[in-house]
DNA sequence: TGAAATGTTGGGGCG
DNA sequence: ACGCCCCAACATTTC
């Protein structure tokens, strides 16, 4: 008996449900992934690097195993039916909770012999539920319910024989520029379980280097979530702070499971009429690193330069958008989506509805982070501001996150020329808190 | 997983 | 010695 284990966003053979399951199961495998040329074609050019060295490492370690990684190119509603049909094979994969990926697969499980896992999230959506069998609104009631169900035990792979076609072979890009794969997304968990302990207290430093940089695996599946909580465990305040914001990434797929509407407007009703500005200008600004907010500006930038952004800083460019700029939070939500190499749709979308004030649990509408106060508190000497806005780099703490009050010295003594070498402050802060506080509460009041 | 405005308290300078 | 004011420090309220 053949069957087909569909890899998407699970590129891992160790905790991996479909994977196991049809191992043990069948005799044959075709270890498949289809490269979908709606989303292959519209990736930035670091996601396909990465998802190449993703496949790529698969391929090599289902080679061990005396296999391929058989990868396809097309629409998967038309091809995994067809070779479902051709192998005469059932079809078994890991769910995916975004209401693309559910439409999609919809269309799959109706015309072949489909088995769907859950490999993806700790608890998948719906299993965490309120007392009267409700959806949690609020995360903190819903991470205690998550941290008290058990977890599923992982369950090993069997004895199957893995096809060795390789169909299209892996898309020949260039290599990431980090290691990719299973056996690298464990070795970083290794490294991050010598410095959990102290994550609790330095992870809102983007200066220092203090998370466990494990969301680029957890995207593509590296490594699974449950994998990461048997070896962190929570036997200590760090090691259970950590874990938390696993517990926050389920919250979010669950949300979106069960809201899917909420990827384009706003979870709560009463924030649907807030009036944005339409400001292109401030937009390319913000997007560029070019506001004259350092804090701002670095996160900006280490996101094009690296596809990646802190996630304190995440907070604040997010907060810069919306509450300074009043740009709409899907404007911001979109331009992550598209550079981020780990993002997760549903915690994007949840996230960017958390900062804009519109989602659930949110900040309220009137939390707004001062950029200025926020870049002291969490980027204290200054040095991260420093690495990704070169043109500061002579000027010391605190100028450095307010150029705009050195004085002419201290300015000319940095070689800087402020609105020149480094623009002036898009908008003043002041003014934008007050217009934001005016503006939400009228959409509110609507 | 804020920040600013406003209120309160208490120490110290000073007439 | 005393009252008054200033203001830092902290607490509370408001947005």
């Amino acid at each position: 008996m053949k069957a087909i284990v569909w890899f998407r966003r699970d590129l891992r053979l160790g905790d991996n449900p479909a994977w196991s399951a049809a191992s043990r199961e069948f005799d044959d495998l075709v270890a498949l992934f289809v490269i979908d040329p709606a989303l292959w074609d519209r990736a930035s050019e670091g996601r396909r690097r990465v998802l190449a060295g993703h496949l790529q490492a698969l391929d090599d370690d289902l080679g061990q195993l005396g296999g391929r990684l058989h990868v396809a190119t097309g629409d998967p509603v038309e091809v995994i039916p067809k070779m479902a049909a051709v192998l005469g094979a059932a079809v078994h994969w890991n769910a995916d909770y975004t209401p693309y990926s559910r439409s999609r697969d919809r269309a799959i499980e109706n015309v072949v012999d489909a088995t769907v896992h859950h490999g993806q999230v700790v608890h998948p959506p719906g299993s965490i539920l309120t007392g009267t069998g409700g959806r949690y609104r609020v995360f903190t009631p819903f991470h205690r319910r998550w941290e008290q169900r058990p977890l599923t035990p992982i369950t090993p792979p069997g004895p199957a024989t893995v096809g060795a076609d390789p169909g299209d072979g892996v898309p020949d890009v260039a290599p990431p520029p980090f290691d990719v794969g299973e056996a690298a997304a464990i070795e970083r968990l290794e490294r991050f379980d010598e410095r959990v302990d102290r994550y609790l207290d330095e992870r809102d430093r983007p200066d220092l280097d203090s998370t466990s940089k494990l969301s680029i695996d957890l995207k593509w599946g590296a490594i699974g979530p449950q994998t990461i909580i048997e070896r962190i465990g929570t036997h200590t305040r760090g090691r259970e702070g950590f874990i938390r914001q696993l517990a926050w990434r389920d919250f979010y797929a669950d949300l979106l499971h069960d809201e899917p509407e909420s990827m384009t407007r706003a979870l709560r009703p009463e924030y649907r009429h807030i009036r944005w500005e339409d400001d292109p200008a401030g937009l390319d600004a913000w997007k560029a690193g070019r506001t004259g907010y350092p804090i701002v500006d670095a996160g900006m930038r280490q996101l094009l330069a690296e596809g990646w952004m802190h996630n304190r800083v995440r907070m604040i460019v997010a907060s810069f958008l919306t509450k300074d700029l009043l740009i709409d939070w899907r404007q911001g939500e979109r331009h992550f989506r598209h550079h981020l190499l780990d993002v997760d749709v549903a915690s994007n979308v949840g996230n960017w509805q958390w900062a804009a004030g519109t989602g659930a649990d949110a900040a309220p509408y009137f939390r707004i982070f001062n950029p200025i106060s926020q870049s002291k508190k969490f980027d204290p000497d200054g040095d991260y501001i420093r690495r990704w806005v070169p043109e500061l780099a002579e000027l010391s703490a605190p100028l450095v996150h307010e150029p705009w009050t050195a004085g002419p010295l201290e300015l000319a003594a940095a070689g800087i020329e402020l609105g020149t070498d480094y623009p002036n402050p898009i908008i003043d802060h002041s003014f934008a808190r007050e217009r934001a506080l005016s503006r939400y509460k009228a959409g509110l009041g609507r």
